[in-house]
DNA sequence: TAGATTGTTAATCGATTAACAATC
DNA sequence: TAGATTGTTAATCGATTAACAATC
């Protein structure tokens, strides 16, 4: 077998911006684009986008460009957005709520097939289409229902314990919303979401901005 | 006045994963800790550590480390964290309604101070302590109250038209849910929270992840 | 004092940008 | 064919890590 050389978390998290200028281009009914003219409008420069793609193979064409439609599905694919995941929310509270309402998720073929809580008085609530289930119904409920990835939106203490129970019961993606760092096999797949430490850049560069304007 | 030298985005990117580590060992009592056992704890070089706190300052002490209570206090003005931000959401939908009842936020100085919406349907509707109002209320509201920062959480097709709008009105920082980039002068803040980007990158590398474990 | 640990310089590593031959 | 634009190598830039003298 190859040993495909791994891809940078740089250029990883570049890929789904690409994929959504594509799809804008799509709608729009452009036909192809150039690097030039895409990084015009991405505000990047047009090598970092021809080497970026160049890691996945050559899509291009010389004296043409890409065209839109086949790039955009191109790295749809390697996105592995070509076919479904089934996903779970552990926290129905308002975030918890929020993402299982989240249509734009199931366009990208997410969707959300059950959500639980530890809160007895949350037990049977409807969210959409969805009952609100009990924490120790989980691993039944992976099983029938082929659950490849657990989005926890719970307090940060009850994280890692519901963090191992997934990972326990074959779940092999979490996305986590908990402010706290989890520590799983390093074959599970993390991805944070730490809206404190987002607010907190904002508050930085903020913080920044006045500084430098008071003084002038 | 002094030309203070920019910080880079990357080191900006991890203080708030520093201000949380810390926040966590003055809860525990720790008085002091050295670069190399937080850097256990956080799995990054002690290294990486003292470079990043020595943007802002030596904040150690040789033979003795770092005293937590105070690095923290530091770390946190660095922020921006010592003083209040008021805070508007526009959009009222699921998510608006789930950061509008952030805890979290009130305790690092964010206060949420008004909720609007476009849709009519929603006005005067009860959100925690909040009603809310519509978009044509927000230029007089952002004088009245002090306003600094506005979070989009609204269809991208409506983003640009709001943050134009608000900064129009003297908002200088975005915290950006919608799915599109802002186009705004360079002295207003903008931070991005793309929950699809971020599933994306999950999927990729659960992609991956399964595309290995296949071939063996 | 001796040991520990910082602050900081130097070395390394990796990511971005520039340049251009290949080629459609 | 001539012009446009890629794919890719080489050069540059910036970020991370290592090393160690300074010093508490």
């Amino acid at each position: 077998m190859l040993e495909e050389k791994a891809i940078s978390q740089a250029v990883i998290r570049r890929l789904p911006r690409y994929y959504r200028y594509l799809g804008e281009l799509k709608e729009q009914k452009v036909e192809r684009i150039s690097s030039g003219d895409l990084s015009k409008k991405m505000k990047v420069t047009a090598s970092q986008i021809r080497q970026d793609l160049n890691n996945f193979g050559g899509f291009g064409q010389q004296g043409y460009g890409y065209n839109v439609e086949s790039l955009y599905a191109e790295i749809g694919k390697i996105l592995g957005l070509d076919r479904g995941h089934n996903v779970i929310i552990v926290g129905a509270g308002n975030l918890g709520h929020a993402l299982s309402n989240y249509r734009d998720f199931e366009k990208r073929g997410f969707l959300v097939v059950g959500i639980f809580d530890n809160n007895t008085e949350l037990e049977g609530k409807e969210i959409g289409s969805m009952k609100v289930q009990m924490i120790d119904k989980i691993p039944d409920f992976i099983r029938a229902n082929n659950v490849e990835i657990g989005a926890l939106t719970l307090p940060k203490d009850q994280a890692q314990e519901v963090a191992a129970l997934l990972v326990a019961n074959g779940i092999k993606a979490l996305w986590n919303f908990a402010h706290t760092d989890l520590d799983v096999p390093k074959d599970v797949i993390v991805e944070n979401v730490h809206l404190s430490e987002s607010l907190m850049r904002l508050s930085y560069n903020l913080s920044q901005y006045q500084a430098k304007h008071k003084n002038k």
